[in-house]
DNA sequence: CGGCTGACACGAA
DNA sequence: CTTCGTGCCAGCC
């Protein structure tokens, strides 16, 4: 049977990891990391930017571990990022940083 | 084929 | 609390 899914690429599993964070949650690439066992959070970047479908990935939900966006941000900066995810319902302090305490998504 | 950079994280000063 | 340096792995030129 060919139900192992040899094809599933690290990014393809960052995708499902990222799809199931819900709107007003955020998770964080060093959360995504452990989740996939992996020890570098940088290929949960690069999967991200790999991201074929941004529309179906939101990826503007994964923010660094300290609860601040990614500074390279290509929707329009992080200040777009900031805004979607408080259209979302999260909530920021004045350093511009996640409430990870609120909205950080944990993995069951 | 080899080397460089990169949507990061953690520790120490 | 803030800032700098190092470590890790993969993709890209």
């Amino acid at each position: 049977m060919k139900k192992t899914i040899p094809s599933t690429s690290f990014f393809q599993q960052v995708y499902r990891l990222v799809e199931q964070v819900p709107a007003g949650y955020v998770t964080t690439y060093g959360a995504l990391a452990k989740a996939l066992h992996t020890k570098d959070a940088r290929r949960i970047g690069h999967a991200l930017h790999a991201n074929p479908d941004a529309n179906k990935t939101p990826c503007h939900r994964v923010v660094f571990t300290d609860g601040r966006l990614a500074p390279g941000y290509a929707f329009g900066g992080p200040n777009e990022q900031l805004r979607r995810l408080q259209m979302e319902g999260v909530t920021f302090t004045q350093d511009n940083k996640v409430h990870l305490r609120i909205h950080l998504y944990q993995f069951a």
